[in-house]
DNA sequence: ATGGCCACCGAGGGTGGA
């Protein structure tokens, strides 16, 4: 089974994208981040023609996160990590016996900014919520834009001062590590481990990225791994000729 | 070079992303 995560900034810009990367990887679930639409503009449709289901939860102009799959996701949760339930930033399936959680953190802005204090209230609140789902479901995988690096070497440069690095941050996903999930990355010895790079500067040519967009497996699913891909191509305007404008994130998979 | 912000809303620039 391959698993991806990918925050597309903006489904409808990003659909030939989409479409290509599901036609080309095949993947059996596609969790999206940063859809930016309402649901009547969600393009569902386009995920039915080409054989794939869509579940989503969707808000005007920010956020938004939805799974594509192949086979029929059952107990569906929208948003059930919720602060201000006008922010959907999480949705929840279980597709055969896996239970996916799909997150879009937020980001912070800036430490000890009102939006850093509310991400890390959003995170204590992903981290009881897991819990409580890691005692229903055996094999579960939390996976989306974490907005955090994990460690110093995913960074190009790691500030411990700055937002994604800080020390509140990090300690709030090990928090979630510690209910017995595991960071699926395995490293690549011809590439750097990043998923996000900016838009600006050169920064993606350059290489100057962050390991941002994570996927925590429980135990009983980690086991099962047999392969970790960064699919960095899709960042390249090369290669999808119908739309050359790409997200600033890359898709990350497992196969298990 | 695989480059030099992008997408949103709304009607022009302000906001948010990370």
């Amino acid at each position: 089974m391959k698993i991806v995560t990918w925050n597309v900034n903006s489904v409808n810009v990003r659909l030939p994208n989409i479409l290509k990367y599901l036609e080309e990887f095949q993947p059996d679930i596609l969790c999206l981040q940063e859809l930016k639409c309402l649901e009547e503009k969600y393009p569902i449709e386009n995920f039915n023609d080409v054989g794939y289901k869509s579940i989503q939860s969707c808000q005007k102009t920010y956020n938004g996160v939805s799974i594509i799959s192949k086979s029929q996701p059952t107990d569906v949760q929208y948003n059930p990590v919720c602060i201000d339930k006008e922010e959907k930033r999480s949705i929840a399936a279980t597709y055969n016996d896996v239970r996916v959680i799909n997150f879009y953190v937020v980001n912070g802005q800036a430490v000890d900014s009102d939006k850093y204090k509310h991400k890390l209230k959003w995170l204590k609140k992903s981290e009881s919520y897991i819990k409580e789902q890691l005692a229903k479901y055996p094999k579960l995988i939390v996976l989306g834009d974490f907005n955090i690096v994990p460690n110093e070497s995913d960074a190009y440069e790691f500030s411990p001062d700055s937002i994604l690095c800080s020390a509140k941050e990090r300690k709030a996903l090990q928090s979630i590590l510690n209910l017995g999930l595991k960071d699926c990355f395995s490293p690549n010895d011809d590439e750097s481990p990043y998923t996000w790079w900016d838009y600006r500067g050169g920064a993606f040519h350059r290489d100057i990225g962050f390991r941002i967009d994570l996927l925590l497996a429980s135990k009983d699913l980690n086991s099962q791994i047999i392969k970790y891909e960064v699919h960095k191509e899709t960042r390249h305007k090369s290669w999808c000729t119908t739309q050359p404008k790409t997200s600033d994130h890359a898709p990350v998979m497992i196969e298990c």
